[in-house]
DNA sequence: CCAATTTTTGTTAGCGTTAACAGAGACGCC
DNA sequence: GGCGTCTCTGTTAACGCTAACAAAAATTGG
């Protein structure tokens, strides 16, 4: 099969130009007589023309091409993040390979690296949330354009994340001046620099308004785990106030607490985080933290051009800010 | 930057053989003697060599990567085709390049079918679950090897897809079977193929039991719309069942049930579709309808091969049947 | 109007691989 | 032992493009 498409030199043969100037026409050099410019334009377009990547990959050593190494692409941050990365790249004229890997650990995040540079890509973004991850980037070979989304703060690698620790100040302090005296958290799994960062931002909050933290519960982002803390949660009368690390254990937590009878926010607040679209929809609609998955797809994207440009490989860092969305899943505490 | 690696010249010149024989050992050619096999795998692990993807797929005219197009990746359904898509593309030793696209108009496919062909991608996955979608499909050059996921069964393309009518029609059915009267339906947007299907399904039921379908209300997939059309039903007393076309419309009726004091499952049941990870979390724990992406993913996959390696594109059909996965949103109508 | 310069175009080589063919041994058979 | 027939290995030529250099055409300056 295969009827391979018209070459550069077919489209040279019918302008009557030689196949280096149609190349220097595709890619805009700027010594081409204006006329005859349009004249390979209009053969490129007569004939369907199309430039084989594959060949300019060959040639330059770089294909147009971004690698992203993700986990679970299922769960609603890593898929925004991807998406909003794939639609900015698009924009940039950059195709985006995915290579989801099942652990984060040493081996898979390399072996999908390997994958990746293979096919030569252009540069990488690893969304690379867990500790695990850390050490196989360190490994990489120095010279690709590299760049890590919500990693290891404390490693010298470019590294764009979303201030984790701020959105939780933010989310905890709202619950504070709503009036309650403490605020309970469940957290994510604790080998995610989310977590941690999440589990920080909540405790600099309570220790900034002179509370001792309370121990935080650890969940796995789903809303299962959190039913289960929420079941714990509910037997506990002291219990007004609980921020969890997203959206999902949230929605577990708002089922344990209905089913005992614990309604909210009469009785308990709640705070997630992540703004997954549902969260309006929660029974109450949920006071949640939206972090700008687009902000960070942009700055990633840049930083890792910059790097494919440059040559460089600065280990910049970037932070976006979340949101707080309020809600009616927070009300004072009753006295 | 970009210190190249090695070549297939450097490994054969450290094997003491020629370039031929390590691209032979790299391709499982079989007339290799074992001792030279293991002397150039040797040279290989040495040097650290990774065959080059881009001069394999200019020579031989495709790359090892499948090009898949697909709108909005954050819905859950999309999402979890595409990891599933990846994962298995990466057993079979093939890259998968995403191109997302904002509508699922003729342009906009056709770009992102032209991206991934300027890429020379072995073959290209649709998830076209649109009308307008399929006009460009059938544009397409015939030479590539293509599989539409969800699309559109009456066009002559290779199509594999979760069988909709099914699953609605169990849906309902086991509404009809606790002892409900009638159904209602809040449907997906009507120019989705998954949405007829659904309400096909839905009707289909109905009719087999002597019933007059009532008018479905049109969603647009999103709890939003869900909720909007969950405050009309809980002002009809004479709902008692109701079936939504996917899980996060059921969410939005639920609060609005709630809202206006109308107890799920006591006065008025409700279905889903997809089983999202939090349908079992949601007040009260959803009764839905779970397609295995993961079948569907292999099946397309496979199909998507099967058309590279024979070289013929049959327009073949495959259907996956979904599951019926009871919760506690239903039950018996009060009398 | 001619030489010097600048702009525009063409020619050649090579990127790293596979395919096609050619050659070198090893082996069996008459 | 010579000769066909395997099995294994090497040589050469593409694939379609860009980079580097070379040549031609247009422009400038005196």
């Amino acid at each position: 099969m295969a009827v391979h498409g018209p070459a550069m030199t077919d489209v040279a043969r019918l302008a009557g130009v030689s196949h280096q100037t149609v190349s220097r026409v595709l890619n805009g050099h700027p010594n081409v007589r204006e006329q005859t410019r349009l004249r390979v334009r209009a053969a490129i377009a007569e004939l369907g023309y199309r430039p084989n990547g594959a060949a300019r990959a060959l040639v330059t050593g770089r294909s147009q091409v971004i690698g992203v190494v993700a986990q679970n692409t299922t769960l609603y941050g890593p898929a925004s993040l991807l998406a909003a990365l794939e639609q900015t790249a698009a924009e940039e004229g950059f195709a985006v390979s995915v290579g989801s890997v099942r652990n984060l650990d040493h081996r898979s995040i390399s072996a999908a690296v390997e994958r990746h540079l293979s096919h030569r890509v252009a540069g990488i973004v690893v969304i690379a949330p867990v500790e695990s991850a850390g050490e196989a980037l360190e490994r990489l070979p120095k010279d690709v354009p590299l760049v890590t989304v919500d990693g290891d703060p404390n490693r010298p690698v470019p590294l764009v994340t979303v201030d984790q620790v701020a959105g939780a100040r933010a989310a905890t302090q709202h619950l504070l001046d709503a009036g309650h005296r403490t605020v309970w958290h469940v957290s994510g799994p604790t080998d995610w620099f989310d977590s941690v960062g999440r589990i920080d931002g909540w405790r600099q909050a309570l220790l900034a308004a002179g509370l001792d933290p309370p121990p935080p519960m650890p969940g796995d982002w789903s809303a299962a785990s959190g039913y289960r803390c929420g079941q714990m949660l509910a037997r506990m009368p002291e219990v007004t106030a609980v921020f969890t690390a997203n959206d999902h254990l949230a929605l577990g937590v708002l089922r344990a607490l209905h089913e005992f009878g614990r309604r909210v926010p009469d009785e308990i607040s709640v705070v997630g985080f992540d703004d997954v679209p549902e969260a309006a929809y929660f029974i109450p609609p949920l006071t949640t933290v939206r972090p700008d998955f687009d902000a960070v797809a942009r700055a990633s994207l840049q930083m890792l051009l910059s790097q494919i440009e440059s040559g460089t490989g600065g280990a910049l860092r970037q932070t976006v800010a979340p949101a707080l969305v309020a809600r009616q899943s927070v009300a004072p505490p009753r006295h």
